[in-house]
DNA sequence: GATGAATGAGCGTTCATTCAT
DNA sequence: GATGAATGAACGCTCATTCAT
C-alpha cells in the first residue's frame, strides 16, 4: 500500500517536467488540507486550486493517501530541519534560552509563515486513521525527542526548573505554539513578534515579578 | 482510547424514553467526532455505536449537521459554566492567580475528564465549514471574553504582567491548555494532577529561579 | 397480497369508531394522490394531512398499495355508477344525444366536483405499474364498454355518425372529458355549464355552421 | 409498450464523445418518466437503461431535477416547433381550417411518434412540484397562446364557431389530443390515420349530419 | 385505535479511482 | 502529462412498514 512509485531516470539538470506540477499539487493540497481537513478535501478541490482535472493527479501521486504521506512528511521534516539549525548556531551565544528561543522561533515561522506542509501536519494529523499515523509516529517522536534533548540539557545545566517532568514539559510548550496555528493571523503582526511574546510567557511566566 | 462514560446527567422527573436514545446518539457521536473528525464519521458509525441502525438517528436529529450543533453546543456551554462556576467560588481567597487556577482546573477537567461534546468542541471546530462556524461564534467569543475579564481583573490588580496584550495572552494559555486533549492519557495520571503542574508552568514559567 | 381485512362484527347502527378515521384517510390520501402522483405521496404526508401519525394509518389499511386499491376502486364506482343513473333517467326524452348529454355532465360533475376518488383515478392510473393496473383493468373496460353501448346505441338510431370506429370515438370524447381535470377551476365557472359547452362542442364540433 | 427509437439527431459537425452518452441518459429517461412519472423513476433504471451506472449519470447532469428540465424543455421545444411550421406552410391553401388540421397532425405526430420528450412533457408536468412547474410555465403558456392565436384567426374568420371562449377551446381540443398519449397504440394503425379522424371530430363533432 | 420508536431497503448523490485516448 | 468518461462503493437521508405500549 505504500508507494513505490517509479522515479524515471532523469536528466543531469534534474528538473522534470513534472515536477512543476507535482509541487503544485503537494502545495494547494497542503493547503486544503490544513484549512478543512483530511476527509473533507476532495481530489476535485485540490485538481481545481491545481487548475487540472482530478484524473491527472494519478499521473503524479499513487492516491490520496500517498499525497498526504508526502505532505506529512515534508511538514515534519521542514519545522524538523528549521529548529535543528536554529538550535546548532551559535550554541554558546545567550546560553540554552537563548537556544530554546532560537527553537522556538523556528518552529512558529515554519508553523505560521514558510511552510504549508507543517501547518498542514500539526492540523491534521490528530484526528487521522490509525493506519496513517503509525507511518509517521517515528520521526514524529525523534522530533519530540529533540525537544526533549534541548530541554535535558537546559535543566542539566540549571536553567530551567526541575520539578517537572520533561515529557510533559515538551507537551506544554510544543502545546502552546503549535495552537497559534489555530488563530494566527501574519497580517496583525509579524511572527517574529509573535516568537519572542510567546518564548517570554513560556520561560517566565504570565505572573508579574 | 477514551473512556465510555455513560451520560449520568438527566432529572427524575420528566424522563421519556426517546431522550435515553437521543442521549446516547449525541454522546457515541461527540466521542466519534472527536477521535475521527466530523468529515470522516459516518452516520452509520455512530449508529453501529449507538446500537441502533443510521436511519433510526433521524428520528431524533434532523440531519448530521443538527447533530453536530447540539454536540457544540453542549461542549461549549459545559466548559463555560464549569469554568464560571470555578472562578465565582470564594473568590477572594489565594487572590486572582488563586482563581485562574481554579478556572484552569475546570477548563481542563471539563475537557479531558468530563465532557466529550467538550472535547470533541475544541478539536473539530477549527476546520468546521464556514457556516457551521458562524453558528458557534457569539458563543465562543463569549467564553474568549470571560477570560479576558479574568486576565484584565488580575492584571490590575498587579498580578499578572502587563506588558503583553490581553488577546495573545489568552490565546496562548488557552492553547496550552486545549492542546493537551491531543495528547493526555488519564490513565496514566490524573487530570487535577496535570492541572496543577500546568497552571505552575502557565504562571512561574519554566526557567528556573 | 390482496388485503383479507377481517370486517370486526358491528353492532346494528353500522357506525364503528374506526369508520370516521377510514373515510378521513381515503379522503385526504385521494386529494393527495391526484395532486401529487402516488409515487411522490408520502404516508406521513397522509397521516399529517388527516391529523393523526404515519403508524396509524396501519390499523385502517394493510398497506400504501390497498389505500391506493380502494381509492381507485372508490373512484372509479363512483363515475360509474352516476353515469349510469344519469343514462338510465328518462331514457326517451331528448332522444340519445340527450342521454348522452347527461352522461357526460355525470361523468364531469363526478370528476370534478364530487369525487376526489375519481379524479384521484384518473389522473394517476396512467404511470402505475402493470401490477396494481392490472387488478382495475376489468372494472375500467366495463365503464368503457358502457360508454361503447351507449355510441352503438345512438349510432344505430342514426343519431352520430358512423364512420368512425366505435373505441377511438369513445377515447376522444372520455379524452376530451378526462383532460379537463388538468385544467379546469371550479371557482371559475360552474362544471354544469363546462359540460354544456363540452358536450356542444363534442357534438357540434369546432366548425362554425 | 412503446418505441425505442434511437435519437438520430446530431449534426455531423461537431460531434463529442460524451454527447451519445447524454443523448442516450435523456432518450432514456423520457421514456421512463413518461411511463412511471418522475418520482416511480429512479436513477438506477435510467442508468440501467441507458447501459452504465448511477452515478455515471452525474457525469453529464448535475441532478434528476437536471435531467428532468432538460426533458421537458426539450419537449415541448419540439412539439411547439413543430406546430409553428405546420402551421406557416402554405398559410392560403385550405383555409384556416387546413391550417388548424396541419397543426392538430403536428402535435400528434410529435406526441405519439417523434419525441418521447413530448410524450414526457404531456404526461408528467401535471404532477410535478410547483417548484418545478413554475421553470416551465412561461414556454407552455406561448405554446397555448400559440394555439389561441390560430383559433382567432380562424374565428374571425368566420371558419369556427364565435359562441365559446377561446381558452376553453383550446383546452378542449388539446385535451383532446393530449390524452391520446394515454392509449394510443402506433402498432395498430398510423399516427396521421388518428390525426385525420381526430380533426374530423374536433371540426364537424360526432353527431351525424 | 393510535403512537413512539425503530428498521431495512433503497434513493439521489459524491468521490476516489481507473483507463483509453 | 493530462483528460474525458466511467465505475463501485459508500454516504446522508427518506420512507413504507412493524410492533410494543
Amino acid at each position: 500500500m505504500r508507494r513505490a512509485r517509479a522515479e524515471p531516470e532523469q536528466g543531469a539538470t534534474g528538473a522534470r517536467k513534472s515536477d512543476a506540477s507535482r509541487g503544485q499539487i503537494l502545495s494547494v493540497a497542503a493547503r486544503l488540507f490544513r484549512d478543512q481537513g483530511y476527509a473533507a478535501t476532495t481530489l476535485r478541490q485540490i485538481a481545481a486550486a491545481a487548475d487540472m482535472k482530478a484524473g491527472s493527479i494519478y499521473y503524479h501521486f499513487a492516491s490520496k493517501d500517498e499525497l498526504l504521506d508526502d505532505i506529512l512528511d515534508k511538514g515534519l521534516r521542514r519545522v524538523f530541519e528549521a529548529v535543528e539549525a536554529a538550535a546548532k548556531l551559535q550554541e554558546s551565544d545567550a546560553g540554552h534560552r537563548g537556544r530554546i528561543e532560537r527553537a522556538i522561533e523556528a518552529h512558529l515561522v515554519a508553523l505560521l509563515e514558510e511552510s504549508d506542509y507543517t501547518s498542514a501536519n500539526i492540523r491534521v494529523y490528530g484526528q487521522l486513521p490509525e493506519a496513517i499515523k503509525r507511518r509517521h509516529r517515528r520521526l514524529r517522536q525523534h522530533y519530540g525527542e529533540f525537544w526533549d534533548d534541548l530541554f535535558i540539557v537546559a535543566r542539566d545545566a540549571g536553567e530551567i526548573r526541575s520539578d517537572i517532568k520533561i515529557k510533559p514539559l515538551r507537551m506544554f510548550v510544543l502545546g502552546a505554539l503549535n495552537w497559534t496555528v489555530e488563530w494566527f493571523d501574519g497580517d496583525r503582526f509579524p511572527v517574529r513578534e509573535l516568537a519572542k511574546r510567546t518564548s517570554l510567557l513560556i520561560f517566565d511566566g504570565i505572573e508579574r515579578r
